[in-house]
DNA sequence: CTGTTAGCGCCTTCAT
DNA sequence: ATGAAGGCGCTAACAG
């Protein structure tokens, strides 16, 4: 059998005698009788004929699609805060068309992002990449709702949904002096990004109103990847002034800090103490269990999800945007010593 | 500033004064003057003028757009895939449209694959998932390419990719054989899919190829869920005839596993041995390194790219389906006890 | 409640 | 090399 050509509204005319407007009304909630309906219920049904969303989208001058710009650099915490958000929408009627731009040429014509206004998505839902900055501005100026996860850029025409970051890093660093620790190291990363340095900033000042103080040799930043996180802390763990305790601010700091300590030979918890980020999983897996601060992905996308819905029904320049902030869990497990009596 | 209605073909005539044609011409590689082509370049560029895709989906009948199917059981390996499979498809011009199942109502009039076809996909790529079975073989029926990753299924009209679940269940085997191992036990998962059934074949052909003998006790088997390789290996472990090494045949399996290790205060790689699947960065966080079969990820998704690709453009119901299986590779770490001397 | 009509933006003959 | 015209499948007036 040759590949069929899809049923149209022509096919159930045929079959029905009925005219496309009123086709058309059974399939957008307008008022059809009973026993037409059943006619036409029964002719898509023998044609297995869907609706072509693009005829729809063409017509209607709104796809019912929203695109997702994904970085180049992501992790699995990204990647499930998709998955939430497609969940979300589809509840919704809408769509989500991925794009990436991983392995992009910077001369090619189309990024990751043209190709999404190509296709003529609704909405953009933008996971961190400081690359496409000024493309998502221009896109958000132009009037198309751009909602980020997970950072926010000063100006940018977008609301934003992501964890507290700020309280985040508070509620680790009053775990951490709770236990009596008064040397303590952060992986803060990358510095440019609003996450890294609103984690930084809420750890800092938890240990300052503790009466604690950092000095900038044990504020280590750098790129969010595994590599930079063990040799960050490496380089912590041959200080002269060597942390007691250590926070890995995000999930690839923190494979690379557990890597480094692995390959020291020193004991999580005993030797050496550490606060990580994000992987509920790692944190199950390590000896002894690795206390982590846990985001609450699906709260995120579900957020995300609605904060774009709403955007789209609006339908015009907002005046402000929004910047929603989700609280953390502190899943305690054994990888900071008490050095307290 | 309102949201600005996006520009068409005909703003683009207003300007530069050609027609409709020429301009479809310039976008399509025609034949269209050198000064033309500058003009419409220049009044393109003043008007970010974008061709809309579905506009052009409509007239040619074919959307250059790929549907990806995914499970409600995700891991980060089907994730990181399809990231994958995204950015070998963007290479070619094609988009990704993903779908789940997930929170899903039986009733539901329209399912994923239903938002997929309506969309007009050129074509489905698709993630284990049982239940999207009878659907997807009516879809592949009626001709549209489907490419299934990870898994196959007899009788189904698709092209699969996967890794070489066989050879990699015997080189576990082969491994843990080597170091002198007598007493073995695998979590086998969910024999009805046949990645599963493959990786314990190969697991267990590798023994028996070295005189070893496997009792059924030792093959657990069970939802693929970090829960079932938890309670599944309690069970191992609490056995009469307890296994001094196991093989954790899936991801979700290997992480359950580990907790249930961790949580029975043995040392893992000299109280209890272990190969695991799968997580790349797991591997190198444990203490010891645990042992794991890695998958060749961007190669499976770069196979099921260039295939899906193929199929669209031969445009016909093939005569065969291929199944491309890709080799995986053993990762050594320190967690299978040698039990040699 | 149903039908007629006129496009949405683009591509594709077919002329010129 | 360019232009004129028709239509992809659907929806939104507007009549009836």
């Amino acid at each position: 059998m040759a590949t069929r050509n899809a049923a149209t509204y022509k096919d159930i005319q045929r079959i029905t005698g009925l005219s496309l407007a009123t086709i058309s009304k059974f399939y957008n909630g307008g008022n059809v009788l009973a026993a037409n309906r059943g006619l036409i219920e029964a002719a898509a049904e023998s044609l297995s004929y869907r609706v072509n969303a693009n005829a729809s989208s063409l017509r209607r001058g709104t796809s019912g699609t929203v695109g997702v710009l994904l970085p180049t650099l992501l992790n699995a915490f990204h990647l499930l805060v998709i998955v939430g958000v497609e969940k979300h929408l589809r509840e919704q009627g809408i769509s989500v068309l991925v794009s990436s731009n991983e392995g992009e040429s910077a001369r090619g014509a189309s990024n990751a992002l043209d190709v999404l206004l190509g296709r003529q998505v609704d909405g953009i839902i933008a996971v961190p990449a400081a690359s496409d900055l000024d493309a998502l501005a221009r896109a958000a100026e132009s009037g198309i709702p751009v909602v980020t996860i997970d950072w926010w850029e000063e100006g940018l025409h977008a609301d934003s949904v992501s964890l507290d970051n700020v309280d985040a890093g508070w509620v680790v660093g009053q775990h951490i002096v709770d236990h009596g620790h008064q040397q303590i190291g952060i992986l803060a990363g990358d510095q440019s990004i609003s996450t890294m340095r609103e984690r930084r900033d809420g750890f800092i000042r938890a240990l300052t109103h503790n009466g604690r103080t950092i000095t900038d040799d044990l504020i280590m930043t750098g790129p969010l990847t595994v590599d930079s996180g063990y040799s960050n802390t490496m380089q912590l763990l041959a200080s002269h002034s060597r942390p007691t305790v250590l926070f890995a601010a995000n999930y690839d700091l923190t494979v690379g800090a557990l890597i480094a300590i692995n390959e020291s030979g020193l004991r999580l918890g005993a030797d050496i103490s550490m606060v990580g980020f994000d992987s509920v999983e790692l944190s199950r897996v390590t000896r002894p269990n690795l206390t982590i601060l846990a985001q609450p992905i699906d709260a995120i996308a579900e957020v995300a999800a609605r904060t774009m819905k709403t955007r789209i029904e609006e339908n015009g320049q907002p005046s402000s945007f929004t910047k929603e902030r989700i609280p953390g869990t502190l899943i305690v497990g054994a990888s900071v010593a008490s050095l307290h009596e």
